[in-house]
DNA sequence: CTTGGTCTAGAAACCGGTTACTAGAGATCA
DNA sequence: TGATCTCTAGTAACCGGTTTCTAGACCAAG
């Protein structure tokens, strides 16, 4: 029913070696004798059989993507610059979604590792174990935004750095007068929500208390934790993601908090929801398509066989918008020290 | 270096064959035998090599999925649902991304059906010619929220029914006393604007006049149309999409318009971000996740050689949340067909 | 004119499974 | 007891490509 190499060889009167060379590129054959495969290969609308040819070959052509939640955005950006760099590679992706559960992600790995030449962590919550029999299967495996481990050293890492930006936002915050904020913490095994916090409890330096909710890294868990983050009466409260910080606004509209007149609160991610909420919210701005464009990178190079591939930590930046303000006490001119009562 | 069937059998003292049928379980094989062959295949952790077992049952096990952009959440419950479905039956998906551009679905379509058993086209907006062709490929092709074209009747519809509720939300609008509605179009070969629109224009019959500015499915283009839209002096404002009703809304704001006392704003999907914008969005609920069961029914039905799998069209309901009110002429008690003046 | 090297293209082995075909053992029946 | 049928399990032919190995043609050098 398809046409095949076959065909196509005995069509062009060669063999089906002369056939796969010229269209492979991969030797040297007469040009006569080229173009003539070359044109009864187009007239036929041959195709190439891509599972004889990865099994021939041994190597699939695929790479596996796992990802926590493929209904955030946050991961959309990035899935779908890696998706693009990989097509332009004659790759194709498949995905796979841990909904959030870290048992999954042995199971949905190895899977993918079936299917695929290599593999693309992304924010992975998995145990060290787990991750060792991923990296058992020696095919090349880039973790993304996932703490780096050194006993287990043989995934490249790429990574947002998250410390750097978040402490500037601090910064900000503490400088417009506020003195006691809350962080709502993402996903406890998420390296990326320790490195957020990490930063936001270097604010105790410049004078402020600060304390850790844990709510995760949904819109339904940062409208969830939201009356317990306010119970702390917090000036300003910073959440894990840009999610979590518009669950938690929506949840102090009903509570008749005003955004930023009595609370001020920080996102994080920018994703592209951030800038048309009301008030548009301060955030900071990972670099979520170059993210997937870098491991797409490192992924082709060791599917080329580079030994040293390096990572990288890639920097994002502050973008402070409406949701950020000067505390009320602050205007009325009396102590900073004292914040605002909530409802 | 990898466990082959050949070690298999080697190990167990039988032949492939037997290694094979025991692993597949197509054919009867003595228990003793059997025990054996499992036992030695999972003490070697034999994993049988897709593109092998692809080859030579002529089936991937893959089946793939095209949709315009990843990046709307809309596309993703529905994908994450198709998702986990094809995996409960042992499939991989894989998905390209046309970037809203119906030239790349041809070219995108094809290149997934050499990899896959089957094809999945979430709103299309591929000419008929094209989707001619990736029916040519005799592989089965599930269409959602497609256009039935009778001249092409070789794929099965998942459709939502998007008339009745947008005509139900239309006639809620008219009697809370809004007479100038604008819709805001969407992407203008999507079959789902049309009949969103087609709905819209039933408004008429209750006496409103209604008019269609052109738009998009984007926050970017709900943001950009919103000028434009004021114009017409609407008293509702029907976006195609919760996306660019979010836009809309977003720009409302800068230009001191305030939803639902100055203006009505109604979108469609209900993505999980409806709810939680301020004010919370009148919109109409797709079944997202239903969407993408049922495709994978068809689909799933269609490669087990089913001959007429039938279609179909999901109900869709209309939600009604506070960025729809009776027009502010109707609270002044005055004329109900002046309407709010713009800035 | 012979010899050795280079280059092209075909024959055939392979990639790792599945399955049609077949042989042999044991059961059933006349 | 012999013929036939059933059932199990092995042999080998695939699936559709790639690639090693090799033969033959051609060329230049001795």
């Amino acid at each position: 029913m398809r046409v095949t190499i076959r065909q196509v060889a005995a069509a062009a009167g060669v063999s089906t070696a002369t056939v796969s060379r010229v269209l492979a590129g991969t030797q040297a054959v007469s040009p006569e004798l080229a173009e003539r495969v070359r044109q009864t290969a187009a007239s036929l609308g041959y195709r190439p059989n891509v599972l004889a040819q990865g099994l021939a070959r041994g190597r699939s052509g695929v790479v596996g993507v796992l990802v926590p939640n493929l209904a955030n955005p946050y991961f959309n950006d990035t899935i779908k610059a890696l998706m693009h760099s990989a097509e332009r590679d004659g790759y194709r992706v498949i995905v796979a979604d841990s909904d959030e559960r870290r048992e999954n992600e042995l199971p949905l790995g190895e899977s993918l590792l079936r299917w695929s030449d290599g593999l693309v962590l992304v924010a992975s919550r998995a145990a060290p174990t787990a991750l060792r029999r991923l990296v058992g299967a020696h095919k090349p495996v880039v973790a993304v935004n996932h703490k780096p481990k050194p006993e287990i050293d043989e995934f490249v890492h790429i990574s947002v750095n998250a410390y750097t930006p978040m402490r500037e936002l601090c910064r900000h915050l503490v400088r417009e007068g506020h003195r006691r904020i809350v962080y709502l913490s993402g996903p406890r095994t998420s390296w990326q929500s320790q490195e957020r916090w990490r930063a936001v409890r270097s604010a105790r330096r410049w004078g402020a208390s600060v304390s850790s909710v844990p709510c995760g890294g949904t819109i339904e868990e940062g409208y969830a934790a939201a009356e317990g983050a306010l119970g702390e009466e917090p000036s300003a409260v910073m959440a894990f993601n840009d999610l979590a910080a518009f669950g938690f606004l929506s949840r102090c509209g009903e509570l008749g908090l005003r955004v930023p007149e009595d609370l001020s609160l920080t996102g994080f991610d920018d994703i592209p929801f951030a800038q048309f909420t009301s008030p548009p919210l301060t955030t900071v701005r990972s670099p979520l398509a170059d993210v997937g464009v870098a491991a797409w990178q490192a992924m082709r190079r060791l599917l080329d066989g580079e030994r040293r591939v390096l990572g990288m930590m890639l920097p994002s930046e502050m973008v402070i918008r409406s949701s950020t303000a000067p505390p009320r006490s602050m205007l009325g001119g009396s102590e900073p020290d004292k914040t605002t009562p909530t409802t």
